[in-house]
DNA sequence: TGCCGCGTTTGATCCACGTCAACCCCGGGC
DNA sequence: GCCCGGGGTTGACGTGGATCAAACGCGGCA
């Protein structure tokens, strides 16, 4: 028998890296899992990988192999192309899944980086794919997820074809807000983890014209803004700004 | 025995629906699928609807029940938001698929539309989802396309978020240039088939916008334009104002 | 403690695109 | 043939956000 010592730290780690324990069951792939077919899932994820802030996940170029899922900190998805110009596509949070691009070439297109410390499960895709072949819901539930997916970025470009900088602006916090929320913590006062250049790539802005929106949020009492400390002051506001501004 | 012309008719009905012997397997859903698999695929689609030009094949907020393969004609999706702002998405041609946006919610999400008299397949997602648990490659062509989607979506993102008209217009027609040749057309030469608030809508641009970029292109030599007929003069041109312009 | 550097704020000016409006073109109906 | 209507083009003008530039504040480091 191996000491108390040695079975608990074995214990630990198998805690640590299992689904069906993790916290985030409810916001990542396995939500909505019966808890038989949720153990199963704990087969899944075959590594956990620590990145300090600036990290790089991956890199647009690489061979795909894993999605993963944000098990703590923040993350950004960018593009860039030939000449220069670069596109932040997407901020990830906790239980979110990263290198759903991958899957169509089996090459990343986007390079993921880490905006603050932060650790991910890689859930190698064969992996998933053949076990998505024996658990329907996981299998239904992972198309759920990539839909919603092709769903956000729909919404994202809806922003950028027809809002104006302060609606974008709006638009971007409210939904930082929510996923805040829905994540335990407090809808209306969060740190950014961006930098005003990354919100501004985003929401297709210059770095200045996202300032000028906050200070102009700030004067109008929708926001108290400290650096990267937001407080939303007045949600239903923002949330007619971002609506209900011109025809 | 049955008659010779109703025999020739059942075979006739059959022939057109089955994905074996579309001549757009290379295109669709079945591409790559070894022959045995291939047959298998037939059982998947159910019904060929026809549309009219201007028909809606779904609508934002119907129940989503199947994808939809383009088998001929030209769509496109388009979302709208309370405030009456809306925006083109995407224009799918044949083989493309439909619907994909639904499978989050299990409700459609945009308005699909057939900008000329087009007919579709029907696939019942369920039913796909049963049969790509037992076809590994259908299961994993699946992903991909679903991933392509993605991917499509943040080169509209940074087409939306960092170019400037006359680069957007570009980038739109080089890619319909080369989704034609992929289908077997003349990439110079093309007729559109929306209009150029459809464009607009699409590029993030007024109506007057497209309009004046088309002006531009033709005395610059790049294209010949006549109403919707559209002929590409110099693609290596295009191609340079779409990448090369501002730093 | 003071200096340095980077992210941010703020101001002044510019310009690409939106807006508004007139006109044209082409096809369809009478 | 004529008229009518909708999509498209073109022009004049306005404006939101980009650009350029300066200054600020905070954290890190000597």
């Amino acid at each position: 028998m191996s000491t108390d010592a040695a079975t608990a730290r074995l214990a630990f780690e198998v805690v640590k890296t299992a689904c069906s324990n993790c916290n985030l069951r409810e916001l990542c792939l396995p939500i909505g899992l019966p808890p038989d077919e949720l153990r199963r899932l704990d087969e899944l994820v075959s590594t956990r990988r620590r990145l300090k802030r600036g990290d790089h996940l991956y890199r647009a170029g690489q061979a795909f192999e894993s999605i993963y899922a944000v098990r703590s900190g923040f993350f950004k998805t960018d593009v860039l192309i030939e000449d220069g110009r670069d596109q932040v596509t997407g901020f990830q949070m906790t239980g979110e899944l990263l290198g759903l691009d991958g899957i169509s070439s089996e090459i990343h297109t986007c390079n993921a980086i880490a905006l603050e410390d932060s650790e991910v499960c890689a859930i190698p895709f064969s992996h998933l794919e053949s076990l998505s072949r024996q658990i329907h819901t996981l299998q239904h539930h992972f198309h759920k997820v990539m839909s919603r997916e092709i769903v956000r970025d729909h919404g994202v470009m809806m922003l950028l074809g027809t809002m104006r900088a302060e609606e974008r602006l709006a638009a971007f916090l409210l939904n930082l807000s929510q996923r805040f929320k829905a994540r335990g913590y407090s809808p209306a006062e969060f740190n950014l983890r961006m930098s005003r250049d990354e919100i501004g790539s985003y929401l297709g802005l210059k770095l200045e014209t996202v300032s000028r929106a906050f200070s102009r949020f700030q004067e109008d009492g929708l926001l108290a803004v400290h650096q990267r400390k937001v407080r939303i002051l007045n949600t239903a506001g923002l949330r007619k700004l971002m609506t209900h501004q011109r025809g």
